[in-house]
DNA sequence: GTTGCCTAGGTTACCGGTAACTGCGCTACT
DNA sequence: AGTAGCGCAGTTACCGGTAACCTAGGCAAC
């Protein structure tokens, strides 16, 4: 299957000003070093600001650069022995959630503001997804990774060993990480939150959830969340947790069906504000004031969240500060030393 | 500035067993090719699916592939005269948005079954930081680049020039684009808008946007918009643009500050489903019926719209489909031909 | 029998940067 | 005075895959 010749690129290709001998067209690091009279390991090692050049050789070597408007090929740099790559692959449970991509906004941004570039994937809450992902990342040999989920694939712990590079695992801190680890503990959300909930006097007190235990933070909260409630004596009225992926529909017919099993409730702790959302649009809708007849507890601070008429609590976090942290601590770690477990801390509304 | 040795990694290197005179970890294909005899060449064009070599052949090598776990190097491929590379460049303008990630999401998946990896940036509707990301891109010699924004800066195009790679522009369709484009025109979706608001008898009209003309494509809709209503002889009643970034909070405070100006509105025209959301949380703080006292309308079909008590009006985006076609035009295009421009169907609720 | 072509494969030469090593002239210290 | 050591640089050898080119044998047509 041979591949055909790509047609219809003239359309973009150079103009038809090119000269009649024109032989290489982008300048390489040769090619600065020649018209200087240098070697290219001289231009190199300035450009990288390494040591061995004098700043007269340096001030001629970036003046040549901007001249020319050499573009460094990052390609042969991360090639080579030495493995200099600036690449970091990032896998998050999906893209369509404003959390994660507030996390990725701020990694992308710190990462590239160190000199970093993100190579971004998604695993769907599947651990075998996250192995075929980090397989295709191993073959960019990034230099770090960054992940977004608990549990691994025994396959994917073998690649990361295998990979030998940092690796920050984010969002739910983890007891035992891996190498590095970001973020908060989803069980004391939930933990927190049934401990509000109950102050509020609420004791008839219903779950909405998803996905079920793949959905590992949502699973956690909702385990600190019983927990919590076990504080005050208290076991967990009635509970739905739906197959779907968690969003405003789920939150809609997850409250629908729960409480067409349970009325008499008095609080709902959802898994995170859309569904919450979702579930309010529904107690609006059937007439249950909110909160006087029933309470809502999403999670996720969501903006949404306090500008609704009915007010909902949640749980604030600070998305960017984590991708933030998470981005500097890998970093660090490619540099020299960090600290092992860093707490991202949350708020509550 | 010397780089330190790293340190901590031991943590996650490879384990004490490896042998006295373990001399290289990873098999390349010259490993696969000695012991089956054969050179690195036939095994490389057994992997890539090229010509010359007979079934055997392939059979033994892909055999012993498998046996080993051989992972190709794509920083070599991609590296070399050939350019074989299998990379994707994509921009977008933020990637907190459902919308965008979506899109992304699709793009992703579908560049990946087809065996490329993206690399994703984020511009802030700023060409600027565009130009920025795509001379980071250039640097890791992209087979293609994906772009979601009209607007591109001098060097941007001078760029892409020099690049001489297919690149798709997504999201609005441009008159004139710079190679393909992918997706549906917002000045017809805003027009549609107009024409199916006052087909509802409102007359007195007004619009709460945001970022002004640095979101093309919502200032695209406004003027489509406005075009719709002149149709009827009607002219925007009042509006109001923010220089916020769109959401709930700016749909909610847009509302107020345009309502204090001018209460007498029948229907207001939002930039996007957020805002609407946070305009419908403002109406229904103020105690306005919609849809009776007020009808709101806005755009990109967010799943929370059909839910809300008060229904809004919206116009629904396949994201999904037009990341999909939009993988699927670029890598046809790397492979051989391709339509120009593909307009992707809108659905309107 | 010779020519010609096809098939199945080997050889060679890179691509562009970087680590490691080497070399030279000068200063500073024993 | 001798030499260790440093600053500044050049040279060499790669990294792993691929395009381009070359070769040997088999077979069919002339």
């Amino acid at each position: 299957m041979a591949r055909p010749a790509i047609k219809g690129i003239a359309k973009i290709a150079a103009p038809p000003n090119s000269g009649p001998m024109e032989k290489r067209q982008k300048p390489g690091l040769e090619d600065i070093a020649r018209s200087l009279g240098v070697s290219k390991m001289t231009v190199s090692r300035v450009l990288r600001g390494a040591s061995g050049f004098s700043p007269a050789t340096r001030e001629r070597v970036l003046l040549e650069v901007e001249r020319t408007g050499y573009l460094p090929n990052r390609l042969a740099a991360a090639f080579g022995p030495s493995g200099t790559s600036t690449l970091i692959g990032v896998c998050v449970p999906r893209l369509t959630s404003p959390l994660f991509g507030a996390v990725l906004e701020a990694l992308n941004s710190t990462l590239a503001r160190l000199g970093y570039q993100t190579m971004i994937g998604a695993h769907n809450q599947l651990p075998e997804e996250e192995e075929v992902w980090l397989r295709t990342l191993a073959s960019w040999k990034p230099a770090g990774v960054i992940l977004a989920s608990r549990l691994h694939s025994k396959g994917t712990l073998a690649l990361l060993r295998d990979m030998a590079v940092p690796v920050v695992e984010i969002w739910d801190l983890t007891t035992k990480p891996i190498d590095l680890a970001v973020g908060f503990s989803h069980f004391d959300n939930g933990l927190e939150m049934a401990r509000c909930v109950t102050a509020a006097g609420r004791r008839k007190i219903g779950y909405v959830g998803a996905l079920g235990k793949r959905n590992t933070s949502g699973h956690l909260r909702y385990q600190g969340f019983v927990r919590g409630l076990a504080e005050t004596g208290i076991t967990l009225a009635n509970e739905q947790i739906l197959e779907d992926q968690p969003g405003f529909y789920a939150g809609y017919y997850g409250t629908e069906t729960m409480l067409a099993r349970r009325s008499d409730l008095d609080a709902i702790y959802y898994h995170d504000d859309e569904m919450a959302i979702g579930g309010l649009a529904y107690l609006t809708r059937i007439g249950v004031r909110v909160p006087e007849d029933m309470g809502v507890a999403g999670w996720g601070g969501m903006e949404a969240a306090s500008i609704l008429p009915r007010r909902l609590t949640t749980t604030a976090v600070p998305t960017t500060r984590l991708g933030k942290v998470a981005a500097e601590a890998l970093v660090s770690r490619l540099r020299g030393a960090a600290v092992d477990d860093v707490t991202v801390i949350q708020t509550r509304l």
